[in-house]
DNA sequence: TTGAATTGACTCGTGGGTAAGTTACTACAA
DNA sequence: TTGTAGTAACTTACCCACGAGTCAATTCAA
């Protein structure tokens, strides 16, 4: 009989399809409760399927956020390496790789909070893509800031390295702070940090 | 019989030792692990005793928590206030207020990271614990970022909003960085902690 | 002998993970 | 055009480990 009330079997969703669709929702409550936080039950539910799809598509818990980890590394890695490439130093390659990252962010910021969230699990594949754009973005501040401190006549590695972690922090609380403020637009994300770095920061020395 | 196999009854040591003793370990551990990843059952085996008398101290794990984190934020709220009430202004009170919690931390980091814990539970005690401290340190935050943020003509609410909550990072990234150098002693610390704002700040307008 | 300190041995809920079956689409023979 | 395998999509109902929390006892000090 055709009754609404079907128990079991295909829906007529191919599998490419399903998955993404899982990947969609479980990126979007991974990036809003953290891995931990999550349950796969849960992801099932708010995809409208059952839990043993998810396992079967994916494996694991563990499988399914390392899938959503490796779209979120992907993105985030791809926008660093572009505007890493585009010459800039000093604030503006700072400037250019914000701006950068807002607009890679729009309306999908559980990119963000994927990439950064305390919760992830310790699996080698998950090391692997966090250590990919992690240690990106530390070196790039590294430099940045052995480039700017040097200009203020300190170079002691320790400063340097100290400093590099502070730049990492502001970096992402400016991002948290857009991710926690959804109506602002990115080009209007990218003129408030210009406006406050031109308002704090020391000019460099000629 | 006296055998070295006794099994349970009391051991001598009064209530307020005890819970001393539970206390400093249950605050170290709940420090490097955090609250979601901390069990009872690791508590009460670094403590050497075992777990039916944590519940029966501490009520719960949650009650456990809160006692610790009544400490810590007492520890933090009332360095703040101390170097609040200085007289500092602009970037010499953030100096003194970091000096002054370098010092304050100074072999029981836990404090720091407990009160800080990202995933502490959200129980109306702890909530009241948390805000305690963390209101305070907002508001100077947002204090001080305006008037800084003025000198460089910059008013806008939102503007002052997002450096607020840069310069929370800023500090708490130069705590955490702490935190994770032992060597480092406090004054040495405060030191490089002023050698990087020199180093980057724009100096104040006369 | 009373009461405080202390524990082994439980219960119970939650969440990761699985076994085994059910439905529907597809290809192909008659 | 119809049966009819075979396979891919999908679910119900379960298992099991782990961690929070409890009970009923046991030991010792005053």
């Amino acid at each position: 009989m055709t009754s609404s009330a079907r128990r079991s079997g295909t829906k007529g969703v191919a599998r490419a399809d399903r998955e993404a669709q899982i990947l969609d929702v479980a990126g979007r409550i991974f990036g809003e409760r953290g891995f931990a936080a999550t349950s796969v039950a849960d992801v099932a539910r708010e995809a409208g399927i059952s839990k043993p799809l998810i396992y079967h598509y994916f494996g694991s818990k563990e499988g399914l956020f390392e899938r959503c980890l490796s779209e979120a590394s992907g993105v985030l890695v791809g926008e660093i390496e572009r505007t890493a490439g585009l010459g800039e130093v000093g604030l503006a390659r700072a400037l250019a790789t914000l701006d950068g990252v807002f607009a890679v962010l729009a309306g999908r910021t559980w990119i963000w909070q994927v990439a950064n969230d305390p919760t992830a699990p310790a699996t080698p594949a998950a090391a692997t893509l966090l250590g990919s754009y992690r240690t990106r973005l530390e070196t790039l501040a590294h430099d940045g800031v052995r480039e700017l401190l040097a200009l203020g006549g300190v170079d002691d590695p320790l400063d340097v390295d100290a400093m590099a972690a502070v730049w990492s922090n502001v970096f992402a609380a400016l991002v948290d702070w857009w991710c926690a403020h959804p109506d602002v637009v990115p080009d209007e994300m990218s003129a408030r940090c210009a406006r406050l770095f031109g308002a704090v920061f020391r000019p460099a020395a000629p």
